[in-house]
DNA sequence: TTCATATAGTCAGTTTAGCTTACTATCTGG
DNA sequence: CCAGATAGTAAGCTAAACTGACTATATGAA
């Protein structure tokens, strides 16, 4: 089939990216399919990073890894979409709260909904365990990712 | 730490994502000491989908899963950079075979060099075996997605 | 108290990496 | 031999990031 075997570390990258690509598509797909096909999966990273409380931009765009001025974008979109609104913060004249309106809950529910569909067929396709066990690898190796971060800026 | 824990199902994504970002990270890191600073990571994606014997752009953006003309713009860039440069396809006129320069080969070794001692340390870092478990899953998981697509498509 | 500096957020402009539509040149099967 | 199919290019568009410069407000220290 593959005419040229590659190194797994080499298509480490690869093996990375298409279950990531997979969610993204299911819930775009689900999303799509309960009216809600006006969000780029750009905005499904904002939303994913947006705690039920709320956070203010610059908050959010820390977690997201991007600029503030990109999330800035993201969340003036997502509230002229109708799904997010801005409280002012009352302890700082500055800033606001970026926080979910009943509509983007709805969003929450529903990709919510799809991952764990998804991750269920995947665990069924899987032998017993293996897909449980390789989160628990990504969820170490974050961590490990994060401490490295961590002693890097310190 | 976190204010809000989030379920691991709904952080998947971003527990994919890391580790792809360290990677890539990385190698750009390493081709910088060495000098190549002027490669993009859309770049890196071409090479690393271009098998030793060379390949026909269109080949190459099946592969990587993008159109042929940003294959073809991306092949432009590489060749005009000296990373790459065209053969003609004996067997076709239209075609053109996409080959590494011995400069491309360098960006090959150490592209390889850089993921294999990163994968390395990740290994360290992990419990024994964990590693290469979750490695192992995610190559079942792409499988199942690539048999998936066949059926959706067929 | 006031002032220097830091922080929240915006605005304007640029870059990157993809896309679609339309085209030329060549190949191939009926 | 000709009607598609295929390899590749051209032009123009969009999404999503970036940098640099800016305003308004907060805050710590002299």
């Amino acid at each position: 089939m593959n005419s040229t075997p590659l190194s797994t570390d080499r298509m480490l990258g690869a093996l990375l990216r298409l279950p990531s690509r997979a969610i993204v598509r299911r819930i775009a797909r689900d999303l799509a399919r309960a009216g809600h096909d006006d969000l780029s999966p750009a905005q499904f990273v904002a939303f994913q990073y947006l705690p039920p409380e709320g956070a203010r931009t610059t908050e959010l765009a820390e977690q997201a890894g991007i600029t503030k001025q990109s999330m800035s974008a993201l969340v003036r979109a997502l509230i002229s979409q109708g799904y997010l609104e801005r409280l002012p913060d009352p302890t700082d004249r500055r800033a606001s709260i970026v926080v979910r309106t009943e509509r983007g809950w709805e969003i929450e529910r529903i990709a919510r909904t799809a991952i764990s569909a998804l991750v269920d067929e995947w665990r069924d396709a899987l032998a017993p365990g293996q897909l449980d066990a390789g989160i628990e690898m990504l969820g170490a190796l974050a961590d490990h990712l994060d401490a490295q971060e961590e002693t890097e800026r310190g």
